[in-house]
DNA sequence: AGGATGATATCC
DNA sequence: GATATCATCCTC
């Protein structure tokens, strides 16, 4: 199985997450595998997008994003649930992309449409959060068989707040798949 | 439509 | 130190 490399990240988030989708995670605990196929993702583009962490200051929770491409962004929302994202572009661009729904493909299952959801599903806590996706234990790879599918791509969730932002079309998701988690 | 539930940012 | 806010999900 082959991750992804440095250089895939090391993109603008638009891009990246349109070519996640079809990508499985992979996450190694306790000896056991869990694999989930991407199918859902946002894009957040940086300080000059409204809708993302890193418009306002940068603080201690968002500082991963500001670092370099290719590793988690994990932080706690509604005191309940975790959201996971992947930083992108290089180190000093605030850039990432949130993982919104998972496929389960193997050793997983409780439900993973929505990201408070698959990260419950696959283990992802605050634990996680800077954690290096280039690692052996939490990491990304292509899949062993390539499909091709439709992306459809629509404004972003929960984040009316953001002004014009809040309209532009950075949710990208897999046509016609059940795991998406609405559509 | 409203509640759970707590870290975080932003005020005083 | 206090409070408003949340890239969510579940139940009614």
């Amino acid at each position: 199985m082959h991750r992804l490399p440095r250089t895939f990240y090391n993109r603008d988030a638009e891009t990246v997450a349109q070519e996640l989708l079809g990508m499985q995670l992979v996450r190694r605990k306790d000896g056991i595998e869990i694999i989930g196929r991407i199918v859902e993702t946002e894009a957040y583009l940086g300080p000059h997008d409204l809708a993302a962490h890193s418009a306002r200051d940068r603080t201690p929770r968002t500082e991963v994003m500001f670092g370099p491409p290719g590793y988690a962004y994990v932080y706690l929302i509604y005191g309940m649930y975790h959201c996971m994202n992947v930083v992108t572009e290089e180190a000093g661009m605030a850039s990432a992309v949130l993982i919104r729904a998972l496929e389960p493909i193997q050793n997983i299952s409780l439900n993973t449409k929505g990201p408070g959801l698959l990260c419950k599903a696959m283990g992802i806590d605050k634990n996680v959060n800077g954690h290096d996706l280039l690692s052996n234990d939490f990491f990304l790879t292509e899949p062993p068989t390539k499909e091709s599918f439709g992306i459809i791509a629509r404004p972003r969730i929960g984040v009316d707040y953001a002004g014009e932002w809040a309209t532009k079309p950075l949710r990208f998701y897999i046509a016609d798949n059940p795991y998406v988690s609405r559509k």
